[in-house]
DNA sequence: AATTATTTCAACCGCGCAGCG
DNA sequence: CCGCTGCGCGGTTGAAATAAT
């Protein structure tokens, strides 16, 4: 940024509460709560200064620098600073694709745990990751994509469970820490319960859903609606979204149908998962209310009665905590008036923590119910539609491709809301994305257009959940991750500033 | 070209944890 | 055990940058 060179003139040293080198700088530009202290943006002769201390002394004790400098920094800043910005092995710029990915394994295996994740990206930064991934998760989820592809949420789990057979996760880490949940890979956004509007989904589909598949991902639901709380908004670039990600995945999870979720068009939608899926199901209905292990659970009252047995409260990304939902079964489910809550449903069968098996809300019944009343009403020129040959919005080579292999539609559902992976407002239509009128886009994976009977029937995602993952697996990277000592930056600035080589003040 | 909307990112704060004396 | 210190992290802020209108 250009901030330090504004101030570069002005100068601090500034134990000159008046200085306007504090205050006029920039609004965050303050002294500190002792008057002496500056904040807001480093100016560089600061840095000079906290370079030359630190060549000196060493990194660590951090509260010294102020004492033995003159810097008019608390420790605390001073070291952001330094391990920020300042350190000599840092590596400046945007994030490559590898180190995308890198990040996004490395979250899959440990949550939140940006100093962690910074140990294994030499010259990469905490902050630096932290923010990437914040806004990451921002884009994915006002994009109404999983937050995690599906190898590396397999991959992950897969690590995990190896970990957990040696009880024992790097430093002692209880594998079953939230932190090493699959299931955090998920976005639980929130919304407002949804009806399908009969009028825009296509016969077989509803007839589909009550045949106990349907099956939504929350997510997709949840992002693009008028009650997310990303309203759609521009994304800047086509950046992709899942940076490296092989694209086979992809073309085995379809993309394309879409929902509406209009005020007049609630979806109540339960993301019920083929009792095919279902490892440990509680089945209350004629339809299947089975949720895959480890997917989204239908979280209002009616479905609290059969709490999943998710003990654990995955720590997740900040943006991933708003409602809630996580919360053990103990907690208090979220007071959404009428209103559903759903929990992405990570593609992941083998997730230690997914035997969730939440009852059917009600939602799905709202689903029949429709199904049924519009059974006689819908025609078949929206089945037409449905085989449009247009796929302008399917992105391979993003998550949103393949963002929900569970999915038993034809569409993946990651596209009802977001039109398919596109990260740009969507067009949000009725059941499903409309181009211009009635046209429903068409569901296309694995490079090519299906008919509805196959696009239903012939789906990985249709298929029973280990199917899946066999072709996930074939498919997904093989690396594993590298949790070994990566480079002379591991713990720099983290936790070798606790290699305390500095003396005391 | 100007304005507006949106995103990015540096930096801060508060809290909790761990190590140490 | 207690207080201090350092550190990590979640959450947040706001200026700057950028994209869209």
């Amino acid at each position: 940024m250009s901030m330090n060179s504004e101030n570069d003139e002005r100068m601090m040293l500034n134990n000159d509460p008046d200085s306007p080198s504090v205050d006029d700088a920039n609004s965050r530009g303050n002294v500190g709560g002792n008057g002496s202290l500056k904040k807001g943006p480093w100016t560089s002769a600061e840095d000079a200064i906290l370079v030359e201390y630190v060549t000196k002394h060493g990194e660590g004790n951090w509260n010294a620098v102020q004492k033995h400098s003159g810097l008019a920094r608390c420790g605390k800043s001073c070291r952001l600073r330094w391990a920020n910005h300042l350190r000599p092995d840092l590596r400046k710029g945007a994030f490559t694709q590898e180190e995308e990915r890198r990040i996004i394994e490395l979250h899959a295996k440990m949550g939140n745990k940006w100093a962690r994740m910074a140990a294994e990206l030499p010259g990469r930064t905490d902050n630096e990751i932290k923010n990437y991934w914040n806004t990451r998760i921002k884009r994915r989820q006002r994009a109404g994509l999983p937050i995690y592809p599906p190898d590396i949420c397999l991959q992950a789990s897969n690590e995990n469970q190896e970990s957990d057979d040696m009880n024992a996760y790097s430093s002692g880490h209880d594998v079953h820490h939230p932190d090493f949940m699959p299931m955090n890979n998920f976005e639980i956004p929130e919304f407002k319960a949804f009806q399908i509007n009969p009028q825009l989904y296509p016969q077989e589909l509803l007839d589909f859903s009550s045949n106990s598949l349907l099956n939504i991902p929350a997510s997709s639901l949840l992002a693009q609606g008028p009650h997310s709380p990303y309203p759609n908004k521009r994304i800047r670039g086509s950046e992709s979204l899942f940076p490296g990600l092989s694209t086979d995945i992809g073309n085995v999870i379809p993309d394309g149908s879409q929902y509406h979720n209009d005020d007049s068009v609630q979806i109540a939608q339960p993301f019920m998962l083929s009792s095919a899926y279902d490892h440990n199901s509680t089945s209350n209905h004629g339809s299947s209310s089975s949720v895959l292990p480890g997917s989204h659970a239908v979280l209002n009252g009616n479905t609290s009665s059969s709490e999943p047995t998710w003990a654990m409260k995955p720590e997740l990304p900040s943006l991933q905590t708003q409602t809630g939902c996580w919360g053990p079964p103990s907690s208090p489910l979220p007071s959404l008036e009428s209103v559903d809550t759903l929990i992405q449903t990570p593609p992941i069968e083998n997730t230690q923590s997914c035997n969730l098996s939440p009852r059917n809300s009600g939602l799905l019944d709202a689903v029949l119910y429709e199904s049924q009343t519009i059974k006689n009403s819908n025609n078949s020129s929206r089945q037409h539609d449905l085989f449009d040959t247009s796929s302008e919005d399917l992105h391979e080579t993003e998550w949103g491709a393949y963002s929900e292999p569970i999915s038993p539609l034809g569409p993946s559902s990651s596209s009802v809301f977001s039109e398919g992976t596109s990260l740009d407002e969507p067009k949000i239509t009725r059941g499903y994305r409309v181009e211009e009128s009635t046209g429903l886009f068409p569901v296309q994976y694995d490079n090519r257009v299906e008919t509805q009977n196959e696009m239903i029937y012939s789906r990985p995602d249709f298929l029973l959940a280990s199917n899946y993952f066999v072709t996930n697996d074939q498919t997904r990277f093989s690396g594993k991750v590298d949790t070994s000592a990566t480079s002379s930056t591991q713990g720099y600035g983290h936790d070798s500033c606790s290699s305390n080589a500095m003396s005391s003040v």
